[in-house]
DNA sequence: GAAAAAAAATGAACTAGTTTAAGACTTTTA
DNA sequence: TAAAAGTCTTAAACTAGTTCATTTTTTTTC
């Protein structure tokens, strides 16, 4: 069988936990919505319910809230073979918090809260891949924040270029201030160090 | 069927999410070992690798790591009707970064890594089990650090207070320093502050 | 490709939280 | 139950990061 590059995409990512059968692709890619976003343009803002969870195919996206400041605080750059979405508001079906915006024309498959639920009910072979993609992602997790604790911002600028040399040239310094955690004036000191030494 | 506490309580926390027979019941507590740890003892410390995942049954465990100045960052404090452990290191089999340290007088249910893995192919429901129970860790984890990151220590110290009373109460203050993220000598300050609001 | 908008740099004044040190109070242990 | 160990309080000096204001550089848009 011939796929479409996003297609293969999402089948390699899910092969990395699962073996599927021909026959269980077609009926899995049959329940994926193919979504496009502009550069700027919102896949989520808060008060929406979110209506899909997201794996990315193409480009990039930051996820953030805003705090009652109004600053936003970037959780994670989403970029291909990503997935992305507010499992929170997808599972409970209450208003997320979260904006969800492209910084680049982007690509993705997205399975609604409907289609999800019948996953699990016609290929449960799924349970055992969500298992370990959430065990995996609560691991990442735990040792993401557990990291940051004890790292000045200095120290948590250059863990992250080192860890995501990438993602930190595609994004504004004032987005990587956001991830990070300070204000962009302090992060412009802090490059502009970095880059002296 | 008549069951000991310890194991009415696990059969309950399991119930939230899958159904089991007595069969499945009786199999899954025969996969459990019973353990007891007094007072400032360790169930785990950095450099051991994870043998089990634990249920707390009765008692308080704080699970932390230390920072190259030797500083303790705890993660969360674990009492009856929580599950603990680290995931990693259980999963990789690596030695982990973590201790878990009794703060009180504590009796666990703990799950063997080898019996974990029999868990599955024996009881497949369990895969739904985890899928849910890590689905929802991971949104609590990411509830809590989203929610602390735009508070300043005194809010969040408040908001600890609201969330876990009872717990507030069985800690140390320079524990719950540890927990929040700040020296116990600002936890003192911060606590008088608050006392004389 | 000019004008407008956004991002980045720089610097001075400020603040939340740390460090160090010492004394008072509480809990643990023999 | 006395001594030792650990926890809590208070205060002064300090520092990482913020805030605010201005200028320069880069990117976007029509």
């Amino acid at each position: 069988m011939n796929y479409k590059e996003s297609h293969t995409l999402i089948l390699n990512n899910i092969a990395r936990f699962i073996d599927l059968t021909e026959l269980e692709k077609q009926k899995y890619l049959s329940l994926l919505t193919e979504i496009k976003v502009k550069k700027k343009a919102f896949l989520m803002q808060a008060g929406d319910i979110a209506k899909y969870e997201y794996f990315i195919t193409k480009g990039c996206l930051k996820v953030y809230t805003l705090d009652e400041d109004g600053a936003p605080h970037i959780s994670m750059f989403a970029v291909e073979d990503y997935w992305t979405g507010d499992m929170a508001s997808f599972m409970t079906k209450e208003p997320t918090h979260y904006f969800i915006k492209a910084t680049e024309h982007s690509e993705l498959l997205g399975i609604s809260r409907a289609n999800y639920d019948l996953l699990f009910q016609e290929i449960p072979k799924f349970e055992r891949f969500y298992r370990i993609l959430y065990q995996r992602s609560l691991v990442s997790y735990i040792r993401r924040s557990n990291h940051g604790i004890s790292l000045n911002a200095e120290e948590r600028y250059i863990a992250f270029k080192k860890k995501y040399p990438k993602i930190t040239n595609r994004i504004t310094q004032k987005d990587l201030a956001a991830y990070i955690g300070i204000t962009p004036e302090f992060m412009s000191k802090i490059i502009s160090k970095v880059n002296r030494m």
